[in-house]
DNA sequence: CTGAAAGCGCTTACAG
DNA sequence: CTGAAAGCGCTTACAG
């Protein structure tokens, strides 16, 4: 059974396309079924208005000469994919891939497929989605990575209803459902003051997105309207590494900052772990530590993290629904703005109120 | 502009499919730039034979008209998508969004797209898997779920090149790429004895994969023949949890192994921690502690554990080559495995020997 | 309910 | 080098 396929030996070196055709295919069905090609398609498409004699033969037909409906072919008439692009940066925070897990879940279940685009940057943003989007994607889903209106245009005239995760811009037109980062950083500063701290630190994830600035502003908001300050301010890239170098820089002040709420779990496991191994520091007598998504590590013992907890079954529910929603009934209305509570997380990183 | 597409309202209520159509096409760029649209085609795919001239005529009048290729045309007459499914089963494993990340990309590099296959179990990858495959993906990487034969056999029905990400199976004739883990497990066995340990355990992984077994076959048999034997032997589900669990019933025998050796990074953490904080055993001194794949976490310095590193970017650009050359050279050939060595990451989180 | 026909947007021999 | 034509494998009005 050794290939034979150069049966005739004109252009030997022609090189050899992956042999995909001779796949059987509708036509063979009817043929064999002794049915028209409309037919068969019938069977495998809406199954409507067909006597349940026409499909038993078709199906006995296709089962035999093993066909498979070939997917690409339907999407070309139908001008719908069934696959969504998924876009998201931080792969290296266990947020996304949680991210990722339950989209490409919910999105299988609705009968859709994920497409997952590896954009580490603006610049292979830029080059990378419009290539994505020649599959005529029924959709795209941003987690990260700004999206330049140069994109934002690259989609409506593809027709490709974006939304963003997670984040939200202000200037564009494009829908988006993010959980309430502005709330979430007020719970924190609330719980703070009531388990009665002083001096107030802020580490804020690198990139100036919505995300990032809701959770400060939230945290430092409050602080005030309760007669408090924010006293410090680091920022780091959203890493662990990062939140051990933010909280360095704070623990060798004189007088540190006795609370530090972190923009993301990450970096509050480095700043715990930093205070705690190289300061020597209490948790939380000394010092209470504050995240951000509630990430498996924050529950690991080592941790023990109070965070905030996103609702991110919830947001990409909500997420899918916009998106799909957007497909069928075009552009035109003004960007949707969907924005869900987070949850306070209470664990060991911070020392409570006693009432 | 807005909407006015009923423009005849028989059938008002008929579902509004979205206006996918209507894009321009081949045939109106060769409109406007008066010619053939077999030559516009020639210059988005190949590029051959044509005058500058000609080129420059039909991108300008692309350019105008805003022109996109579309993919899944090309497609449906190449025969071939560019696409390649992705299953992975432990979204919870750090080490997996590695592998997913790396993946996306290289494949990208390639001009490969990734679609991401969400199978939790046997029976939802028996019914999901089929209906990816109409999409008739230019390949399958499994990292992991059992491939059954069946899938096996829908995969070579539709032409479709499978390949076994770190793991292999011995009955069918798939090809597979996985690091050596016979010689992890040896490594790990000498590092340990020539650290001075006496009382082996070993913390197995929950599945009857390739893998873990033969990270507890590397071990035991290099003990024996070093002449120790493995005197505990646990098992878990490969979760945080799963080596929390394990760490209890050893540490709470009467003399408790002084060496640890846990399928993954994930169960020695969970492991680490429980001896250190429900035992209060210090660590490297009472009890050594090694993992394997070297995810993140290991490196932190709550943990900074002892690993066997995989050299998951050699992996996967093996896995790959392999996938991309079984689709030119077909099927026929018997099943490749490739096997690449780990290597040993020393952190704390085991003594070593002092010589 | 079912068939014939047109068409989705491309690629690719086949002749010039 | 370039055009006309066939075809990839489907879906979907349009007539019966």
């Amino acid at each position: 059974m050794e290939s034979t396929n150069s049966d005739s030996d004109t252009k030997p070196d022609k090189q050899d396309v992956p042999k995909r055709r001779g796949m059987v295919s509708q036509r063979d069905v009817a043929r064999k079924a002794g049915v028209s090609q409309s037919t068969v398609s019938r069977v495998f498409s809406h199954g409507d208005y067909l006597t349940a004699e026409a499909r038993e033969t078709v199906l006995q037909a296709a089962e035999e000469l093993g066909y498979r409906p070939n997917a690409i072919a339907r999407s070309l008439v139908r001008g719908t994919t069934q696959m969504i692009g998924l876009v998201v940066t931080p792969f290296f925070n266990p947020y996304y891939s949680h991210v990722i897990r339950l989209f490409t879940r919910a999105l299988q279940d609705r009968g859709y497929w994920t497409m997952l685009l590896n954009v580490p940057d603006q610049l292979s943003a830029e080059e990378t989605l419009p290539m994505a989007l020649r599959y005529r994607l029924d959709g795209l889903i941003f987690t990260s990575a700004s999206l330049s209106s140069r994109l934002v245009n690259e989609c409506l005239h593809s027709a490709t209803p974006v939304i963003l995760f997670n984040r939200y811009v202000l200037d564009d037109d494009v829908d988006s459902v993010f959980c309430d980062n502005l709330e979430g950083g007020s719970m924190v500063a609330d719980m703070l003051l009531a388990g009665g701290h002083e001096r107030f630190a802020y580490v804020a994830g690198e990139q100036d997105t919505s995300t990032n600035m809701d959770r400060e502003q939230g945290f430092a908001t409050r602080l005030h309207e309760r007669g408090r300050e924010l006293e410090f301010r680091e920022s780091g890239d959203d890493t662990y590494g990062a939140g051990c170098a933010a909280a360095r820089r704070l623990l060798r002040s004189d007088k540190p900052p006795d609370a530090i709420f972190c923009a993301n779990d990450l970096m509050a496991c480095g700043a715990l772990d930093v205070a705690r191994r190289e300061f020597g520091v209490v948790i939380p007598d000394d010092l209470s530590i504050v995240g951000f998504d509630d990430i498996p590590m924050a529950s690991w013992s080592a941790y023990s993290l109070t965070t905030v907890r996103q609702p991110v079954e919830e947001m990409v529910a909500c997420t899918i629904e916009l998106l799909t929603d957007a497909a069928s009934k075009g552009p035109g209305k003004a960007a949707v703005m969907r924005s869900i509570p987070p949850r306070l997380v209470m664990r060991t990183s911070a020392r409570i109120g006693t009432d």
